[in-house]
DNA sequence: CTCGTTTTCGGAAACGTTTGCGATAGTTTA
DNA sequence: TAAACTATCGCAAACGTTTCCGAAAACGAG
């Protein structure tokens, strides 16, 4: 039947078993197993991405030559460079970065893992981290958790299953446990964490004025005349929701007044928390007369609601908020905030971490502070006469 | 001096030249020439990720053995299954996704190019592109244009040389020409436009009711009895504002209405645009008695200027605009808009490109239209009693 | 002209993974 | 109990680049 590959014996050729679908023969004179392929008849190339080797072969020269030529290797002929940059201009080659970074072995990208995209806070970070490391020649690469501890696990392993030289981090309100970074920080992976840091793990991070912002803000409320100021704060474990809280304590004590732990209220950023914690409030004895959010979302959440009850702001309530929009500017009565600059905290913490990449050795983690500012305005301004003081 | 490394014959040395700093020799008894290597000291391991490699070393098996495995071939022993994969997970595996794509030739990778990350409207979009790209296994590679067309372009050479499996595009104001996207369509790279398309190349593309959108809202100040409707436009060139200035006229025309091209104002987005707009308008001898503006924030500013002038809202001017975001239900007027669905645009797009990406030839490029929704706020509302009707 | 020197190029290994194919050993069938 | 078969593994090529090292040729000085 079929004749030997090798010796073209016929007969002493017996059939061997099936092979993955395809008939195994062996021969007996030359001892030797052997399947029959059909040809393979679509054999004609792809169009694909050019590459080294098209360039090389449209010369009649090696690969290395052209690689030598791309990357400004001084071990070429000026003649072959420029004949080479033609045709690579010409075949509109790309370097495959794929190959460039497992040859390597960096990738010339960051990754970043924030909570939510949508958030403008966010946005603005990752604005400022993309402006550093476009400059400083890094890709970026963005992965949201969604505020889940799950979610932010597996974003840790697909960032470095692509072998990112280095991770930037907030971490969602969930995470609580940090093994998933500890454990590529175990294997060298460079991180920064930024905002939503964590103490537990030593490296570098970029964190706003939490603890001043939060003692201005209430500083100025009692400034103001205000003395029974509520909390609205986030999850207990949040640790910027901790500082911020701190600073609300230490105005207390500065100004001699003592805190009815009754008005930290702790919430879930839930979409009618601000409602809760309103009912909660109005329902005790001692109301306030003045409410401080954590996060300025809530506090124009508040704004809404107060304005709802009829509550007139700042005369029967102020508010104060931690952090900033357009939209608090905006509102009625607009929104006294301390401002943040997401752009600045993301150019830092890219600094930060491109500054760890290069030298991965010497880098020692340290934290920067990224300043805020006060920002009065009319929800929390009971006496207009004190603007221009 | 130094013996020949082949046969050991020291007087047929003779020196050869120095090759990159080193003293190259030449031995005339066998013809052979070599240099000198300093032994290398440092030959410990450096710490890296785990490959498979190091996962076969472990066990005394090859390396396909363990790929076998960890991809759940059917040609490898239970037992020997278990093992890796026990190997696997102490170690924290996670496979190499360039040397995997590098091998399969895609990344699972889809790249996205917006103009500006920190615009609410594109943010949604990513995070619809998201939420569909990791449902089907695809990572998203994010770059942003700053509306320049030369950033583009290069965005769009970094995206191919990371060999991207398709590409999600909505242009820069600026860009007119698009032999980039051409080039690459032309290689073979599925691509998608969103919002700002464009009509020279055969790509799907997602957009919105561009013009349904603002037949809609102008249609909606024609009832309210407005007569003299000022256009606040972008760019001449760019397709969507011509798509909602036809909606503008489509309504006219339908009204019996005569439009005023003097009304129709051509700015740029840029900050004090509103301003300028309103100053030309209101030097007309004829002036208008409402604005729609082409983007929902050119419709804030309008209000904040007509606010500032003392020009009352909506009864001296009607505004409308294209596009929400919380702030035009909270500013006060509140703002009638043709509402977008931002998400939606993005999750329609990447499901669109993941479509075209898999069934690469048979695909057949559409336009899939994601619908918008009028809502009618304050600013538009001159007669209160027609809420109802 | 000779020999040391420099310039310029090619070959091959390496990065980590997948996969076609052959090999071995054990198992079933007639 | 051979012959036919199956299960399981290893080897090597391939993906596209970079880079070490050697080779050939051109160059230079004495």
């Amino acid at each position: 039947m079929t004749p030997c590959i090798k010796c073209g014996s016929v007969e002493n050729i017996v059939r061997s078993g099936f092979i993955r679908g395809k008939q195994r023969m062996h021969c007996k004179a030359c001892n030797l197993y052997f399947t029959i392929n059909p040809p393979n008849e679509s054999s004609n190339k792809k169009p694909h991405q050019t590459t080294i080797i098209d360039i090389a072969k449209a010369l009649g020269i090696s690969p290395s030559t052209v690689s030598r030529a791309l990357n400004k290797s001084n071990e070429i002929n000026d003649n072959t460079r420029q004949e080479i940059l033609r045709v690579a201009n010409e075949l509109d080659y790309r370097p495959n970065f794929l190959a460039q970074s497992l040859n390597r072995g960096e990738t010339h990208t960051i990754g970043v893992i924030i909570p939510d995209i949508q958030r403008p806070f966010f946005a603005g970070v990752v604005a400022g981290i993309q402006k550093v490391a476009t400059e400083a020649g890094y890709r970026v690469m963005i992965c949201q958790s969604n505020e889940s501890h799950h979610t932010e696990t597996l974003n840790v392993q697909a960032l470095v299953a692509s072998r990112v030289d280095g991770l930037l981090i907030s971490h969602s309100k969930e995470t609580n446990s940090f093994e998933h970074v500890k454990l590529q920080l175990k294997k060298g992976v460079p991180i920064v964490h930024f905002d939503r840091v964590c103490n537990e793990v030593d490296t570098a991070k970029v964190i706003q004025e939490d603890f001043s912002g939060g003692f201005a803000l209430v500083e100025h409320l009692i400034l103001q005349g205000y003395k029974r100021i509520a909390v609205f704060a986030g999850p207990t474990d949040l640790l910027i929701s901790k500082a911020r809280i701190d600073g609300y304590r230490a105005a207390h004590l500065k100004y001699g007044l003592t805190i009815d732990e009754d008005l930290i209220y702790h919430g879930n950023f839930g979409k009618d928390e601000a409602e809760k914690a309103l009912d909660y409030w109005l329902s005790l004895s001692q109301k306030p007369d003045s409410i401080f959010t954590i996060h300025y979302a809530n506090g124009i959440e508040m704004i809404m609601a107060l304005k709802e009850r009829n509550i007139s702001i700042p005369e029967d309530i102020g508010i104060v908020a931690f952090g900033d929009e357009l939209i608090a500017s905006l509102i009625e009565p607009s929104l006294t905030v301390f401002h943040q600059f997401p752009f600045t905290i993301g150019e830092t913490a890219a600094t930060l971490l491109i500054e760890n990449i290069i030298n991965k050795d010497s880098f020692i983690p340290h934290t920067k502070v990224v300043k805020g500012e006060l920002i009065i305005r009319k929800s929390s301004l009971r006496n207009r006469t004190l603007t221009n003081s």
